[in-house]
DNA sequence: CAGCACACCTGAGGGC
DNA sequence: TGCCCTCAGGTGTGCT
């Protein structure tokens, strides 16, 4: 599942790849890979044709690409299982393409939207002033991002009646956590997942960020190291991130630090994997 | 209004 | 072999 980490990966091969090309046509194959461009799959087709487009940026699990002297911007999430992938014309399609750009150029390659379970999918929007789509203008920047207000998001635990995975998958509190990088970063803050915010100091706050990050930032490295070499994660051929795991898929495998088995618990539709021992589960509280 | 359940999807994998 | 069930899970919506 792309989570922030495979995101920016991709939206560094888009720059490289992508960025400054003219669109020469789009097909859309998949109605429901442009479900969020209301106006429907053929305005999307229309409205891209002939114009430029700009550097690629990033939110989140969004990112976006600007479409030059137009105030909009193609906006891409990747759902579940999307890929961007940058093809050569010739290459077959994939079984799963929803979605192709050629460009206006003599490159040679094109722009392919995959997705067996589109739950991703691409939309053009407005963009506000400072060139933010206006439909994301509800997520939080995310932890990796220099302006990402650590205070506003204590505060906001400090606020909440909720627990603190609750509150790292919701995006407008703070963007670009998934699933698994919640029970990581919680595996290495030895938190419990279902920890009420509301008593949380600015340390522990600033502690379980920190591993926030350095989670992130270590899967960016390893994505990083390869994507000179060709289009291996643009096009995600290759899966995505090798991640060396601590606690997500661990059921029953002994704990890296204590080698007590791993737990995995049914949670939300999904699952939580954590360490009985580390992580503690909170004292039932009275407080309703 | 905050918090939470649920719909939306498809394919892999397990049980029988 | 094949059918059916479960699981994977980010987001928007709608309900309490």
């Amino acid at each position: 599942m792309p989570e922030l980490p495979e995101v920016e990966v991709v939206r560094r091969g888009l720059a490289r790849w992508v960025a400054d090309r003219t669109v020469a046509d789009v097909d859309v194959l998949h109605p429901r890979a442009v479900r969020r461009h209301i106006a429907g799959a053929d305005d999307f087709a229309h409205r891209l044709k002939g114009h430029r487009i700009g550097a690629p940026s990033r939110r989140g699990k969004y990112l976006w690409l600007p479409v030059e002297d137009t105030g909009s911007a193609v906006l891409a999430h990747l759902g579940m299982s999307g890929q961007l992938l940058v093809k050569t014309q010739e290459a077959p399609d994939e079984k799963h393409l929803r979605i192709r750009v050629r460009f206006d150029d003599s490159v040679g390659t094109e722009l392919r939207f995959v997705d067996q379970r589109t739950f991703g999918g691409l939309s053009l929007h407005d963009t506000t002033p400072d060139g933010l789509p206006d439909v994301i203008a509800h997520i939080a920047r995310d932890p990796l991002d220099e302006r990402f207000d650590a205070d506003a998001f204590h505060h906001a635990l400090r606020r909440s009646r909720t627990t603190i995975k609750r509150a790292l998958l919701n995006q407008s509190l703070i963007s670009g956590v998934g699933n698994i990088y919640a029970d990581e970063a919680l595996w290495r803050a030895r938190l419990h997942y279902e920890r009420p915010t509301a008593t949380f100091t600015r340390p522990r706050t600033s502690e379980l960020l920190g591993h926030v990050r350095d989670v992130m930032n270590a899967a960016l490295a390893v994505g990083g190291t390869s994507f000179d070499s060709l289009y291996v994660n643009v096009n995600g051929e290759s899966g995505y991130f090798d991640r060396s795991l601590d606690a997500y898929g661990r059921e029953g495998e002994p704990c890296r630090r204590c080698g007590t088995p791993m737990r995995r618990r049914p949670w939300m539709n999904r699952s939580s994997y954590f360490c009985p021992r580390c992580q503690r589960p909170p004292r039932p509280s009275r407080l309703s």
